[in-house]
DNA sequence: CAGAAATGCTTGTAACTACAACTATTGTCT
DNA sequence: AGACAATAGTTGTAGTTACAAGCATTTCTG
């Protein structure tokens, strides 16, 4: 609708924004990098058949937490998922012996993700996987301090895209 | 996503210890950061009643191809996807009369989805709210010349990680 | 202390995605 | 040529995800 903005023979290379600006084309390269890394992560979990990538997170999330559990909430936003995805995800995890459902005593609303003996065992497994495929990854290309650095970055824009939550 | 990197000096006990390392944490960083901005850019475009985020990215990626066309097996990888879910996803867009297929003469294996008036319409409608968002949620934080350090750095780990089986 | 609003999580439904098997066309080797 | 392998895309099926509605519990207000 609008106008034309068509031009489709002379606008080819300067009308596409993101490709154009810096901000836009630091976009692109994060969300290609994201999806080339997952892939990767993901074909290295499923050569060793070992659980899908969604699996490790939740595992490796609910290891770091104080007690290895953590709120259904207080997980699906760390790991920017809904909720009602995440209710499913665990639903799976516990159908599987790794997690099980622990409940709050003062606010019976709150359940709790807990990790079970049998979550920390595969998630020894499958760390090792991860982290030799981040090493190649990463480590072969940047160095640790430019690491913290882009750690850094992402963090801020991070940051502001969470604006309207955090 | 690993962890939320708050423990530094946790015990490796039982071999589930968290994974510390500073490449580790810009993997995680580089997760959930996309995670929330995609999350953003989804809100963004339904709040205007707009196609999904992925119909985005084919139009503003055919767009930017010679002659407005991609063959299937090129957008795909570009598009990080697999050649059954671009298949689909054309199919969508054809269905609403933004793309149309079109053959090659010389090999008749290969078609190209190509993009018809209607599609470069939408997208110049499209652009604004992408590159308005990104505009939040970047430039408020980096400057453009970190913005290009981060598209380097990002582009040198995606080339490994598309590159060796190593 | 009701009754309304807010919070925390789950479920029903629909849409999207990946994986594997399949068709069709092209390239290669003898 | 003729057979075999490789390439390009599509389709069938199953699994996963998001969105919206729903239930249970807690908190706020008059």
């Amino acid at each position: 609708m609008t106008e034309p903005a068509a031009a489709t023979t002379t606008a080819l290379r300067e009308g596409d924004a993101p490709a154009g600006t810096p901000h836009g084309e630091a976009w692109g390269a994060l969300a290609r990098t994201h999806a080339a890394v997952t892939q990767r992560l993901q074909e290295a979990l499923a050569q060793g058949d070992y659980p899908p990538l969604p699996w490790y997170e939740v595992l490796a999330t609910v290891a770091d937490a104080a007690d290895q559990r953590m709120r259904m909430g207080d997980l699906a936003e760390v790991l920017v998922i809904t909720r009602g995805g995440l209710t499913k995800l665990v639903d799976r995890l516990v159908k599987a012996g790794l997690l099980e459902r622990t409940f709050c005593e003062t606010d019976r609303r709150v359940s709790y993700a807990t990790l079970l003996p049998a979550g920390s065992t595969l998630l020894a497994e499958m760390r090792p996987v991860i982290v030799g495929e981040l090493q190649i990854a990463f480590s072969a290309n940047i160095s640790e301090a430019q690491a913290e650095l882009l750690r850094e970055m992402l963090d801020r824009v991070r940051s502001t895209a969470c604006g309207g939550i955090a």
